[in-house]
DNA sequence: TATGGGGCTTCCAGTCACTGGAAGGTCAAG
DNA sequence: CTTGACCTTCCAGTGACTGGAAGCCCCATA
């Protein structure tokens, strides 16, 4: 398979599938011509990575999960503490969302939107009271 | 005041405040010594910036924000719709942090999470099926 | 007056995970 | 033989800083 095809099949654009090769997180083969040539397995752990990405999976999670997912020989327990620290940083983000989204809310809520200059979005910005 | 002071009183690190100053954010004037000098209004665009970026606002965002803040004449329907379209994004992204954590909590709670090498994080992972 | 320490300056490089674009080689169809 | 799609490499840019180096400046103390 050349680069167009595994693009196409595992939804990772070519220049994302050569980045991920300049990292070293695959290594095809190349042919005579100098193209990239993929193999069944290329595919298989760049729909991983595409997948662990999709997830949130930082670069290097992803390259551990890899590894992990290529060790025959693995604990599913270090899997899964890599998963649930993702999980832990996930739910933290979310509950920062969460709080800015609850500030503002309230703040749009509050303006009238329209042609005057009150503006209580603005005001609760340079306002030096409690966040 | 010099850097170290509308730093401690901002919140914002000396860098940064520089860097605000590089894009064009504030304009501090400069001492004999080539050391900037701060006013209070630089102060309290300072602490603006900082409170814009803690509920998410991109700098641009920022940069709209601050010249409607300035702006005695603006509309606060101006405001609002950054506001809102900012308040629209955060939503969105609340929504693909929940999808992921739902997924990722399915994975998660299904591991043994001991020694042995089956994981349904790793199948999930490579799976082709349905996401 | 020397010196020490902290604060200030600029500039360069690195972060993360790509993405765009330029310049050029390769291949299959018509 | 040409056209156009595909492939290659390399360089630069994104956003919003952050770290570090090299070198002034200022003040207090010995």
């Amino acid at each position: 398979m050349n680069i167009g095809d595994v693009a196409a099949r595992s939804g990772l654009p070519p220049k994302t599938i050569r980045y991920y090769e300049d990292i070293g997180l695959v290594r095809p083969q190349r042919g005579e011509n100098g193209y990239r040539r993929f193999r069944e397995t290329d595919l298989h752990k760049l729909s991983f990575l595409g997948r662990a990405r999709s997830l949130g999976f930082s670069i290097e999670e992803c390259r551990n999960l890899l590894a992990l997912y290529e060790d025959e020989g693995r604990a599913s327990a270090d899997v899964r503490r890599i998963a649930s620290a993702h999980l832990d940083e996930i739910t933290r983000k979310i509950a920062e969302l969460q709080a800015m989204r609850d500030t503002l809310t309230t703040l749009v809520e509050a303006c009238s939107g329209d042609d005057r200059p009150d503006c209580p979005i603005l005001t609760g910005l340079s306002r030096a009271g409690a966040d």
